[in-house]
RNA sequence: GGAGAGAUGGCAGAGUGGUCUAAUGCGCACGCCUGGAAAGCGUGAGUACUCCAAAAGGGUACCGAGAGUUCGAAUCUCUCUCUCUCCGCCA
């Protein structure tokens, strides 16, 4: 959420930068600031009203001790009407104030400075690429196809369990699954820095709010009910996202500076409802609804925000490189990043069946936008209360990496060779049918 | 699921309607003392909102959360959340 005290000092820096996004948030601002003058106009009322009331109990309670009782009951009457009044005015304030929060819980993150302008996906600079699109002496085979042939995924069974876009990995699928995460996990906790956490699957309504996914994308969480209880509903939700519970581990807290940077790894599986997707590239694994994801979260000194953005992109890059798979780099233009981030790199791998670059990775910094939310913040030396910077990035996305991954490395034989880094958590150097 | 106990500042812990502006202890920071330290002594110390052009300085709220009773609530009433102990069930 943004300072509402950024948004009354510059409204107009505000509107500027919101309206990059093209979404039309900055005719917000207008009611934002609206409700907030009039919450202080009452609060300040409220304020001046119960400072009385407290000098008259006071001087009430001496009375009593002295036994004047006359005079204490001709003063409680007095004080009686100022009650009443300020339980209007605190009714005021808190009306106000919640239409306040409301607001500024829909209005997402002003994008920095450094990012591109634009409207869509076509607008976002490439920044670097890495490798070629791999040769093949053969017309290489899609995911699909290649899963079926090799026993990897069951499509069919997938879906009989749960409805289509559910997976049953099988065989080899399962395993190479299986080693991907562990391979992910060792490689960010071992080489980069990070420290593993593995959190609950099924993640409280104040934590997704938190992190931003709330109130904007309800419609897209599966929503858990406990047993019949209906009374259950809208507490908590499968995650869409590791992002959720993890950013939300420090939440309410206040944190010694010396404690920053924060880096946690973690692997969660992801459910996402995809309202609204059903019948665009539901075929194979591209989009489903649930699929495992490593995800990297930092919780840093402002000042470093950049460069822990940097640094991170990095680290889901070097997944790619190990596993020998051809990527590039976009920057998210203004119009195309998410509703939390104020700066989003996306890394996106190929994948030789597909003809077509799949969304890996998307690494951003959300400022202090979820911090702020999640009331998170870190005491400096000087002693003054500061909300760190939250970055989120996935270290990466599984599925579509398997895709990438089973594509970009089968041989003409129909087989798979298995990259050297993943060998030895694979145990095999070739998957066969 | 049943029964019971509990939630107060960094920590421990007192406080059952009116100087609570929350005792006391420990810990913490600074100062005095010291050759230096310890001890001792002294001082200070929370969070948020808000008023003021700003600074200085005020005000309000916060004793797990929310509602209520009252002129006045840490204290009384109700609801909720969480923690602990025992029992039952269970991977």
């Amino acid at each position: 959420m943004l300072d509402i005290k950024l948004i009354r000092d510059h409204p107009d820096a505000i509107r500027q930068r919101l309206a990059l996004r093209g979404a039309g948030d900055e005719k917000l601002i207008d009611d934002v600031l609206a409700f907030d003058e009039a919450r202080r106009q009452a609060l300040t009322e409220v304020e001046t009203l119960k400072a009385t009331r407290n000098r008259v109990s006071k001087e009430i309670g001496a009375l009593m001790s002295q036994k004047k009782l006359a005079e204490a009951e001709a003063k409680k009457a007095e004080t009686r009407a100022i009650g009443d009044r300020i339980t209007e005015l605190d009714k005021k304030v808190a009306g106000v104030e919640e239409a306040r929060e409301k607001l500024l819980l829909r209005i997402p993150n002003a994008p920095h400075a450094s990012v591109p302008p634009g409207t869509s996906s076509a607008d976002n600079p490439e920044v670097r690429c890495w490798g070629q699109k791999p040769e093949f002496g053969f017309p290489p085979k899609p995911h699909v196809e290649l899963c079926m042939a090799l026993g990897l995924v069951d499509f069919d069974r997938g879906a009989k369990l749960s409805g289509s876009g559910f997976l049953l990995y099988t065989g080899w699928g399962a395993r190479l699954e299986r080693a991907l995460i562990q391979f992910l996990l060792d490689l960010h906790t071992t080489e980069h820095g990070f420290t593993e956490v593995s959190p609950p699957f099924i993640i409280g309504r104040h934590c997704m709010i938190g992190v931003g996914q709330f109130p904007k994308f309800e419609d897209q969480a599966y929503a858990v009910q406990e047993g019949l209880d209906a009374g259950t509903m809208g507490k908590l939700y499968l995650l869409p996202t590791a992002e959720a519970p993890v950013a939300n581990i420090h939440r309410e807290e206040i944190l010694k500076e010396t404690q920053l940077p924060i880096r946690y790894v973690a692997y969660s599986p992801c459910f996402r409802a995809e309202a609204g997707a059903a019948g665009v590239g539901t075929r194979g694994m591209i989009r489903v609804h649930q699929f495992d994801k490593v995800e990297l979260i930092k919780i840093v000194k402002p000042e470093t925000g950049s460069d822990e953005l940097e640094e991170m992109v990095a680290n889901a890059e070097k997944v790619l490189q190990l596993l020998g798979l051809h990527y590039r780099v976009v920057l998210l233009c203004t119009g195309d990043m998410g509703f939390a981030s104020a700066k989003t790199y996306d890394i996106e791998v190929w994948a030789p069946g597909q003809g077509q670059y799949l969304e890996v990775s998307s690494c951003s910094n959300c400022e202090d936008f979820q911090a702020r939310r999640m009331n998170l913040r870190f005491k400096t030396d000087t002693g003054e209360n500061k909300f760190p910077y939250i970055l989120n990035g996935s270290g990466t996305a599984l599925a579509r990496l398997f895709v990438a991954l089973i594509e970009t490395h089968q041989q003409a034989d129909g087989s798979i060779a298995v990259p050297a880094p993943l060998q030895p958590y694979l145990k095999t150097d070739r998957i066969k049918p």
